[in-house]
DNA sequence: TAACTTCTGTAACAGTAGTTCCACAAATAC
DNA sequence: GTATTTGTGGAACTACTGTTACAGAAGTTA
């Protein structure tokens, strides 16, 4: 008695769905399998469609009616909920011809996985407490994929916190830009392969003035490194053309949760005040 | 609103439960909270009562209905599977083993995993089939916290592909941008909560010129879902104070990653004429 | 652009669920 | 042991939910 799970049967169906049905599809999706053990009515505004798209939708999927559809829904959870070992060791024998989307992400997964071990986790920690004191200014910036990342990190530690500063990576620029770093200043570079010669500069000049220097690159280590103070490396590698950037957000996005956790006081006041607007 | 959970409401009733009230209580708690999910009849005949006993039960923990009832065991469940992401960020707070960023990338490592059960593997495929068709122009835009994600994945689709244009969010300019679009060209959109206004107001304009959209955003849909035509959406909640959107760039680089494969030939020399450079 | 096909929501319909009433059974008090 | 109270299940009733038919909208093709 093989039975499918009913996500499983939305993805077969996937290409033969309309574009209303899809919304559904996703609606459940998004908050499995709760919405579909609500009656048609909730689950269709859920969803943002009518109840009889929902009731196609349930047809479609090969059930005789929505108290059949429910029926499988709880069976599913109990399941679920009776062998939480049992199910791991199914499910992941179950799907062998991965996607190309899911073989993709779990090397993702594992890259992030693989990062935690490579940075040793005293360094992140002082790392957060120097970007959670406001004494000093914080100087940020990225080369040429990465400066999206200095950004980003930016905008969120600008709601936590004063004396933040970006820094574009244009050589003629950056001099100006420079002239008002003291020493003891931080300074957070993103720089991953292939190397930007225009952030060397930075960090030099950063580090001719005395500025502690973050970095946050692959793990070839930019030659940055040799003025870096700290420097959190990441597992980049894809075996493909391109190499994956997406662990340098997670660990911005990890540098960010701690950062907002340590200066909770401030920092609540300051995002209560954006959530208002 | 009183926040008590099903099972605490029963455990303080316990005394005044009569015989028959008891038995349909030890079902309940038995499988809880499936079979309080079934239809009255069902729950009747796995407790071992009548229907009207369950009723009455029901009524004495204080439900108006038994819809009313199985809403607040839905809503119960909801909030279940939410503190998982709860319950390891406080943890990770605490003085425990795991240290803050190994806690924290494990987290992304789970998000990852579970958006690619989010996202059907065919509509995915779709998606870079149409992205790496060079005949139709493919638009680009994102949101408040999210247009660097298209600056990202406008970057790399440039070096594939010609026919890529970036969109600015700002209303007053989008007009002008937008005019040059034609039935049936492809858009990408960015757009995670707090959903950007002007991000659907683009969305609408291209929905009126026929463009086909497609929409990155987070388990609980932007409004833009109900315009776009092709819908992948990513697991960003933390249970924290800011959702992730690492899961997005990783999603950018899966989309990257197959398109390259799939216009290896063209993408090929671009690629190869950069590295020279 | 026009004809055609397919899809989607509205509204009426039908069926089944939840609810209530009443008679009977248990338990307790007198 | 009888009278009274309380609890229980069967059966009728009502209301709501799932279903279906239809007409208009959207998309596709020539």
């Amino acid at each position: 008695m093989e039975r499918r799970t009913v996500a499983a049967r939305i993805h077969d169906l996937d290409a033969e769905l309309t574009s209303a049905g899809r919304r559904a599809a996703h609606g459940l999706l998004g908050n499995y399998p709760l919405l579909g053990l609500a009656p048609v009515a909730e689950f269709a505004a859920g969803a943002g469609v009518s109840a009889a798209t929902i009731v196609r939708f349930v047809a479609q999927l090969g059930f005789r009616s929505y108290p059949d559809f429910q029926r499988a829904l709880r069976e599913e959870l109990e399941e679920r909920s009776k062998s939480p070992l049992q199910r791991a060791a199914t499910q992941a024998a179950g799907p062998s011809e991965t996607s190309f989307l899911s073989g993709f992400l779990a090397q993702s997964a594992r890259r992030l996985d693989e990062t935690a071990a490579l940075i040793s986790p005293g360094e992140f920690e002082t790392v957060c407490r120097r970007l959670a004191e406001t004494k000093r200014t914080c100087y940020l910036a990225g080369g040429r994929f990465t400066d999206f990342l200095a950004g980003y990190l930016e905008a969120h530690l600008r709601l936590i916190r004063p004396g933040i500063r970006r820094l574009d990576g244009r050589p003629a620029t950056s001099a100006d830009q420079l002239i008002d770093v003291k020493a003891g200043d931080l300074a957070v570079l993103f720089d991953v392969r292939r190397y930007d010669p225009a952030m060397l500069e930075v960090a030099r000049t950063l580090s001719r003035r005395k500025a502690h220097i973050v970095l946050i690159t692959d793990e070839w280590l930019s030659p940055i490194a040799r003025h870096a103070r700290y420097c959190l490396p990441c597992r980049t590698e894809t075996g493909r053309t391109w190499d994956a950037n997406a662990v340098l957000l997670a660990l911005a996005e990890a540098i960010i949760a701690r950062v907002t956790e340590l200066n909770w006081s401030t920092a609540s006041e300051r995002i209560g005040a954006l959530e208002g607007d």
